[in-house]
DNA sequence: TTGCAGGGGTCAA
DNA sequence: TTGACCCCTGCA
């Protein structure tokens, strides 16, 4: 079994059980997976990062200029995947245009790589919900017990691995159940909100349509969703690119290399983000982070 | 071995 | 604006 078809520039190829994408640049998976947007990747020994996202697995790897993407197809990569990497953006300019001055340019340089994934927004809610006053290995290990507790099983090379839960299937979990994934105090905004989904629901749509502003407001009307929450759920789900997630290593790292470490309020940060990288802040801020947080900054 | 400090967003007062 | 919330890691 081989066929071809092309996608933007890019050649795609199905051959056996993968999928190879041809010619795709700005991609490095340690930089995409690593850089704090996601939380369901295991980093292999083989070079491969496998990934559990969309009910499905994968494995991922990058030769060269090729992306490999294992245990999928054409279908699958029309329908999921292309959105999911946002292979239709050119990263290489949209890096050109936020690298205009030596501070954003050392960031760039630094996390040349990454790329902005438009991953499920219920998941993203919910993990960002997790993460506050958390650590990511924390948060990571409290998705995968929710997962294994709540999901649906995915069975891939003889293992089970866990889809994330359904709005429903949390919407009906017990909190103590919630808790005992240690989700903590974080247990009761996981439950009210999943309820409140569960009755209103969530239309990507509804928040793209809205001003950014908007939308974060309108999303921290859900228990456990503050600003960085909002911000964060609506940038890494594709919704939003113009949001400027604030937390203590973005604060430690504006206010070190751009307010002279200066006492600095977050609604003057949003503000001189918005100024400075304008549509691009989302992923101006990602590009920070990773450069903070891999350095040790501030 | 035990115990304590440190880390980290949102809520409610 | 401030304290409480939870749980893991690192270190004494």
């Amino acid at each position: 079994m081989f066929s071809r078809m092309k996608y933007f520039n890019y050649d795609v190829e199905e051959k056996d059980t993968y999928v190879t994408v041809k010619g795709v640049t700005t991609f490095d998976l340690k930089h995409i997976f690593e850089c704090g947007q996601a939380f369901r990747w295991q980093n292999k020994d083989n070079g491969r990062y496998l990934l559990i996202a969309m009910n499905r697995i994968i494995e991922l790897e990058k030769k060269g200029q090729d992306l490999i993407i294992y245990n999928s197809n054409l279908e699958d990569f029309n329908d999921i995947w292309a959105r999911y990497f946002d292979l239709e953006t050119d990263y290489d300019n949209l890096k050109k245009t936020l690298a205009n001055e030596p501070i954003m340019s050392k960031a760039v340089e630094f996390g040349k790589g990454i790329r902005i994934l438009k991953q499920d927004f219920w998941e993203m809610l919910v993990s960002f919900i997790i993460s506050a006053n958390n650590r990511i290995p924390m948060i990571m290990k409290t998705i995968e017990n929710m997962c294994r507790t709540f999901g649906k099983p995915i069975y891939y090379n003889q293992k089970e691995y866990y889809a994330f839960p359904t709005v429903e299937e949390l919407a009906n979990a017990d909190v103590e159940q919630i808790r005992a994934c240690s989700a903590g105090y974080r247990s009761e905004y996981i439950s009210e909100t999943a309820q409140n989904i569960n009755k209103n629901g969530l239309d990507p749509d509804f928040f793209a349509k809205l001003k950014t502003d908007q939308a974060v407001k309108e999303m921290k009307k859900l228990k456990g969703v503050g600003d960085k929450v909002a911000s964060c759920a609506l940038l890494f789900s594709g919704i939003k690119k113009d949001v400027f997630p604030i937390d203590v290593w973005i604060e430690r790292i504006m206010r070190c290399l751009y307010f002279e470490e200066k006492e600095v309020k977050n609604k003057e940060i949003k503000q001189f983000a918005n100024e400075h990288f304008g549509e691009l802040c989302g992923i101006a801020q990602q590009y920070l982070f990773y450069y903070a947080r891999e350095n040790k900054i501030g």
